[in-house]
DNA sequence: GTCTATATGCTGATAGAC
DNA sequence: GTCTATCAGCATATAGAC
């Protein structure tokens, strides 16, 4: 997983991975049949239940109070996730990235397994806070605004983790005001109306 | 410029790009001393004037009015560079995105001379909406929202186009409609205050 | 199952003919 | 300046000894 985190498909080679495991070089070519397989296996491994823990929260709301308090709770969360620099979710953060803007052969099923639900539960969260025959168009708007601060301050390497962050401010705190930002500006523009099954 | 956006430094290769070229394997090593030469020369050339022809807008808000058109013109030219397709733009936009995530040798450069200006265009316009003394994280909270917008619409090539945009709507369309939804989110809870001098 | 040795191919860089 | 041939090194994958 850190090998493909860090140097990407392409960069990481089976000799440094069987180093790192210590074992043979053959061993990756006898169970995994080939470097690619080894590198879904890492996907399927590292991804299976990426958000499920938050899906609870979604589902649980019930009232205006509530849907406010998971909102927030939720972007809170979850930009913790993507500013945190410990394996395994610093693994996780550095190869959706990389898979965003260099696919590979996992990147359809990182789209549909992972991704899309992950998002869903935004989505459903913000639906509940627009009118029920509101465009999908604008359901998009108030997502894409929040992740797009998940992928701003995922991965915080120098030289850009200057550009990301105010000196001054650890990674964790400053997550927790970015997440508290976007979530009064939701609150703001949003109000509750009853939380809809789909 | 092409096969380095295509597929990264690593990536490509000194054979490919001399065969696209039509010279000889020999003609980078003779020119540029190094294949690592060669990608800061790339760099260079494509970057030299990045953000550069927006300067001026910035620099000739009077009014409250011009504020308020210049902030939703500088977004909708920049997220229209970001979604654009053609080269070089699609170029200079790849490349931003993979030296973001896997720095290479350039970033230094491109942290410094490109993203740090073209983002101090956007941090001066928010810093006439907001009273003097305020504090630089609420500014960076307000240039990162929208350039978040910025990184999260760069490259929407499947299977990630599903991802960002909403079925029936074309990239430029789109990117039209999500920058003035930020522009109204800036507007809406800034006020000018009058262009000050740095 | 585990390991070493090797097959085959591509890489960036360069020596030397023209 | 331009080009071919080649170097040394690394890649994945595999054959075959143990």
């Amino acid at each position: 997983m850190e090998e493909f985190a860090l140097h990407g498909f392409e960069g990481a080679s089976v000799r440094a991975i069987c180093r790192r495991a210590e074992v043979n070089v053959a061993a990756v070519n006898y169970y995994f049949r080939s470097k690619e397989n080894l590198y879904r296996e890492v996907f399927h491994q590292l991804f299976e239940d990426y958000g499920r823990p938050l899906e609870s929260w979604v589902a649980s709301v019930r009232t205006a109070r509530e849907w406010a308090q998971v909102l927030r709770s939720w972007l809170r969360t979850v930009l913790g996730w993507w500013v945190d620099d410990r394996p395994p979710l610093v693994w996780a953060t550095r190869l959706i990235l990389r898979e965003r803007w260099t696919s590979s052969c996992v990147a359809p099923y990182l789209v549909e397994r992972v991704f899309m639900p992950f998002r869903a539960q935004l989505e459903r969260l913000v639906r509940m806070g627009l009118p029920s025959r509101t465009p999908e168009a604008d359901v998009v708007l108030w997502v894409n605004l929040a992740l797009g601060q998940m992928l701003q301050y995922g991965i915080q390497d120098p030289p850009w983790d200057k550009v990301v962050r105010p000196a001054g401010w650890d990674r964790h705190r400053w997550a927790r005001k970015v997440a508290d930002h976007v979530a009064d500006l939701l609150l703001d523009h949003l109000r509750f109306r009853g939380g809809r099954r789909r």
